[in-house]
DNA sequence: ACCTGAACACCGTTCAAGT
DNA sequence: ACCTGAACACCGTTCAAGT
């Protein structure tokens, strides 16, 4: 009574299934067999194990997110609208994060967004190794905030952070601010301004930081570097 | 030949000795019995199961982190500094980061670094929302960048993100670009380089993004809020 | 070339039984 | 109150054997 022949792609297609709709910690290669109506071993002999299994899942679910194409009048707009974007994108597939993760394969997220990315950071006048800082600084700044977002859904209210010990004195003199911080974080709000202040920090500021000489306006004022003028005015 | 009696407080330093030689991800149950002398079953009867246990060693390692810090002059170097002390300690515990995000416990990273956070924000001169708002900011951005970090450290090099395809015409128009795009990260310096941008962007803005007015001088110029002067000069 | 069942070496957890 | 061994219901993977 042997089934039709199973081929590779049926096997990754009947994971992607199963990781959709359990996440990725719920595939198991006996359940994917049972699925696919095969002996646990037939699935190794298509696609060598569990860990690859899963990296080729990645592969394939990153191709299918597409190019992320920039909108805005701006650089800076433009920027920001990749990483909203990107953002979006990846909390679409809450289990391609997890993944990513998992398994060490950060970069795989950047991908859709690095070539906008790098055309919108050259078109806001950036060359070489600041043109770079800037791409990544972007790229990190959406994954990390997608990482700990995924996590924080992951945990709805487990602790709710029960008695600040901060909280008596913040919430004497300042009401506001601790009402603030007692309410959730509300995520999408808080990427958005997050991602704003970042951009418009990188493109103001020369960010030398040590190895080479800034290749902006060249002002050295301000204590530290963290104040300084908005670039190009 | 019965061991002396076992306590709960002797089962969490073994895990937590496991934990700190190997990962979270080795520590098993039959492996902690086995290092403690005693029966599996034993254990479960001073920590409940392997979720609460790990629970147990993240509020202690949390615990032992103690608190950050500031220093620096402006309030702003103040932040900045408090940021990259806490990037620090917890890369120091990189389990700690492991475990406190499989488990959804995020918030608990931020703990160290919230009392100095808020403080420093208010002496920036920030009240109510807005001044919650670059806390949080903050505190996403230091924990995403870890995670960020942590996954890759993972996987050194796995695919060394191979043939670009936006290469060719990259390192055409601007070869110190793509070169600086081939090199690997430097998260250190791109970690000081984000959080300074973030905190002085953060400081610049009115960051109002629709709900109520924005509480700084309230200029309505610039394209879409992404390039404004600095605060208070 | 492709599929199979049996077996190995693990897991976390429960439970009835001991003292 | 604390500890125990046996057992349950799982895992991923290997291997010799089939066609």
């Amino acid at each position: 009574m042997a089934r039709a022949a199973l081929t590779r792609e049926e096997v990754l297609a009947a994971a992607a299934d199963l990781v959709r709709r359990d996440g990725p910690q719920s595939l198991t290669m006996r359940g994917l067999a049972a699925e696919l109506g095969t002996a646990v071993t037939s699935i190794y002999w298509h696609v060598g194990n569990r860990e690859s299994l899963l990296d080729a899942l990645v592969e394939r679910t990153v191709a299918e997110l597409g190019a992320i194409r920039p909108a805005g009048r701006t650089p800076a707009a433009r920027i920001v609208s990749v990483a909203v974007t990107l953002r979006r994108r990846l909390l679409d597939h809450p289990h391609l994060v997890a993944m990513v993760h998992e398994r060490g394969l950060t970069e795989r997220m950047f991908l859709p967004a690095r070539r906008a990315l790098v055309h919108e950071v050259r078109a806001a006048g950036l060359r070489g190794t600041r043109a770079a800082d800037v791409v990544r600084a972007v790229q990190f700044q959406v994954a990390g905030h997608v990482l700990v977002e995924r996590d924080r859904e992951r945990a709805p209210a487990r602790h709710p952070v029960e008695e600040e010990p901060w909280g008596a004195r913040t919430a004497r003199e300042d009401p506001a601010l601790a009402r603030a911080l007692a309410r959730p974080v509300a995520p999408e709000r808080l990427f958005a301004l997050s991602v704003k202040a970042l951009v418009a920090g990188l493109l103001a500021e020369p960010a030398g930081e040590g190895r080479g000489r800034p290749s902006g306006p060249g002002r050295e004022s301000g204590a530290n570097g963290v104040s300084r003028a908005p670039y190009s005015h």
